[in-house]
DNA sequence: CCTAGATATTTTAAGCTTGAAATAATTCAG
DNA sequence: CTGAATTATTTCAAGCTTAAAATATCTAGG
């Protein structure tokens, strides 16, 4: 009786979980296509770069190749390729890194520093009109909720 | 002084709002990441061939390729591509539509339904198990703020 | 009828993305 | 010290993605 009792409520709740899903799925879609849309015509620069550059703004000594792709949840060989770029732009450069010549570590060039910090000051307020809809204890709430969700998932794996 | 009190405030509100968008977009990746590795070794597909059969799994009688595209949030050209290659491998196919031979009407082959219905089920567990942690308020809640932001994110465009 | 504009889709070029294989350098067991 | 395993990165092939241009078709105004 109590397994029947589970078996009747469990699809309930999965089918709440799936719906939870599909919607954060869905409105992050809808956010990073209009922020792609914004930075292709602002800043004629794409999404992949951007977040790039985020990271590397937040490390000015320098990043590994594979520090950068664990931080932004990438393979290891699509971050070569969208650095050979942001190299060939003069936004970043390689540098060779003393005592272990597998490695190379890369920066912001000046010129990236001051692009991102420009591109960054104008990207914060997109979101924040975007999201301006969302009154403050509600982010924080459900920033809070995602937080927890992801802290939970890094202990498991 | 009021401008003066708004000009110290906004800032920590943009903050707040930018967290929870960033947090948003970690946990989407990190789950995509997940989904797109099980349909990889356990169906041998990809993520966005999983999201065409599921838009085409609701509508037995078809869709066009625009609708197709507009209900995904992806642009026309690339639905060409991943429904060239489900209707390569008999998965979906195209119909002319009497009247206008400008459009076709896609839709999933009875060996597409069957594969999808059996994706389906495995992947609503995968989203459940990976959902656990978050309780039914909590789910409901969250879905609930991500509906209205989308209810009025359509209502402004 | 005819043609100008609108609509539906495909094609194209460039860039993004993955997973796997290849390259190169380091480390460490014997 | 040497070679086997490990680590860091790049290369590669296939597929995804976009925006823009090209095709093809349809619709309406004249």
């Amino acid at each position: 009786m109590v397994a029947a009792r589970h078996a009747t409520l469990a699809p309930q709740q999965g089918k709440e979980r799936l719906r939870l899903w599909v919607r954060i799925l869905r409105v992050s879609r809808l956010i990073e296509a209009e922020l792609r849309d914004k930075l292709k015509t602002e800043f004629d620069t794409t999404l992949p770069r951007f977040d790039v550059m985020a990271a590397l703004y937040r490390e000015p000594d320098g990043m590994l190749m594979s520090d950068l792709s664990r931080y932004l949840l990438v393979s290891n060989g699509n971050v070569t390729g969208i650095i050979d770029r942001l190299v060939a732009d003069g936004f970043v450069v390689r540098a060779l890194r003393e005592g272990d010549r597998r490695t190379s570590v890369v920066s912001l060039t000046k010129t990236g520093r001051t692009f991102f910090a420009k591109m960054a000051a104008v990207h914060e307020g997109w979101v924040n009109a975007r999201f301006a809809d969302i009154d403050e204890d509600e982010a924080r709430e459900l920033a809070s909720v995602l937080q927890s969700f992801r802290s939970n998932w890094e202990a498991e794996t």
